[in-house]
DNA sequence: ATTCCACAGGAAGCGACGGCCC
DNA sequence: GGGCCGTCGCTTCCTGTGGAAT
């Protein structure tokens, strides 16, 4: 094929995104649909700032996908905006606590946001603590601090830094700060210190999951924004709606699951149009994507024991027994050179895998033939197999094949 | 009705490891 | 820094069991 036919061919394919942003999880919309009620909570008690006091704490709830994220920072923007407006100095700094997981990284961050300077490393806490302080408090302002994925934080490095940021209206003569805290965790205030849990909890907003309709009115304000017209058919996005409800009302799930439908059509049917079938095809997508990331995940030894199942699925197409897996898996060991566990172990570990959803288990009763597990693959067997061989321990395992007696 | 297979899965305990407290 | 505790991954030992075969 000459190489100019090769790029003609997808030139001419008519495009279907407009602008593909939108639907990201990244995209911060300036109306958020059903959300109202949550936002107007959020300004009502952000509006103290505005009038120069500080605004109670704020702890945000929900699950992921629910909008929380979003509807901060939306409001957050807005307040600042506002600020300017009417000559009050608001600031808002966002900091996503699974990327900044540290007291000391935090002050830092709030620290640099009003040009500190402050070593990424090195000084001890206390001395960033006072910068901090010192760069806040350096003129009349209400400083507002989102920590996103604040139970994330607490898990990794305890509550010091909300202890300390909440009593620093003490020590600051001109500033004032207020902390909004956002979790996907309803329970996480439970393992805080008492005094951290009811100054960071004086106010409380729930953000519920989306229902299907909630989950369409947004998928259709971002398409009109993410594609051009006529390109999605009537169907498209109240399956994807559907579908991601299904899943916790995940708003996030329901854009991706749009998303890449709309690059399935685009570049690999070349099609017009954004249908079902292409959202059928990406929720596959997506749970393949989840699928191979937990594999990958696995411990070795679960990894060997797939392995071993995945082999016994090829040579046997039926349903398996724990003792043919295992010792499949004692065979697949000695080839890796992996210390073999003891069957009692492997019950386990196959248990596991059926509770990920990677394998189908179910105990049954042979008669005379005994009790067992019946095992199968609820995954798709080629692929895995690829991703187990490209793990480092199991490389080796691309020469390795059942030894013949075995295969009966 | 009894036997007996091929395991299931509970109990206890062991060693390694990390966090915490004095 | 050393003693203590809880947790994790694992082994050992064990009792229990559904139903085909007898």
């Amino acid at each position: 094929m000459s190489s100019n036919k090769l790029f003609d061919e997808f030139l001419d394919a008519k495009p279907i995104f407009e602008n593909k942003e939108v639907l990201r999880p990244s995209y911060t919309p300036e109306y958020l649909p059903h959300r109202d009620e949550q936002v107007s909570r959020l300004a009502s008690i952000l509006v103290a700032a505005l009038r120069g006091e500080s605004p109670s704490n704020i702890l945000i709830y929900g699950k992921t996908g629910t909008g929380k994220t979003a509807a901060a920072k939306y409001v957050g923007k807005e307040l600042e905006a506002k600020g300017e407006e009417v000559e009050r100095a608001c600031s808002v700094i966002y900091i996503n606590c699974e990327v900044v997981d540290t007291q000391y990284r935090i002050l830092a961050q709030i620290a640099q946001h009003f040009d500190q300077d402050v070593p990424m490393t090195g000084w001890p806490t206390d001395r960033v603590y006072e910068k901090f302080v010192e760069a806040v408090d350096r003129r009349h302002q209400v400083v507002t601090i989102m920590l996103d994925e604040i139970d994330q934080m607490i898990e990794k490095s305890g509550d010091d830094i909300l202890y300390n940021l909440s009593r620093v209206n003490g020590e600051l003569r001109r500033a004032k700060v207020s902390i909004i805290g956002i979790s996907n965790d309803l329970r996480f205030t439970e393992t805080l210190d008492p005094r951290v849990k009811s100054s960071l909890g004086e106010e409380e907003i729930i953000f519920p999951p989306y229902d299907a309709s909630q989950l369409r009115d947004i998928l259709e304000q971002r398409a009109g924004k993410a594609f051009f017209d006529n390109s999605l058919a009537e169907g498209t996005i109240p399956l994807c709606a559907a579908k991601a409800a299904k899943e916790h009302g995940d708003a996030r799930r329901a854009l991706d699951l749009l998303r890449v439908a709309g690059e399935l059509a685009e570049q690999g049917d070349r099609a017009a149009v954004v249908d079902e079938k292409h959202v059928e095809r990406a929720q596959n997508k997506i749970e393949m994507n989840c699928v191979v990331e937990a594999v990958k995940k696995l411990p070795c030894q679960t990894q060997a024991v797939l392995f071993a199942t995945i082999l016994l699925d090829e040579s046997r197409g039926r349903k398996l027994t724990t003792g043919e897996v295992y010792e499949t898996y004692r065979r697949v060991c000695q080839h890796i050179d992996m210390d073999v566990l003891t069957q009692r172990r492997v019950t386990d570990l196959i248990s596991e895998l059926d509770m990920l959803g990677i394998l189908n288990v179910r105990v049954v009763s042979k008669g005379r033939y005994g009790r067992t597990k019946e095992i199968s693959l609820s995954v798709p067997r080629d692929e895995i197999k690829s991703v187990l061989l490209d793990v480092y321990r199991l490389e080796p395992l691309r020469r390795f094949s059942l030894p013949k007696q075995s295969r009966f």
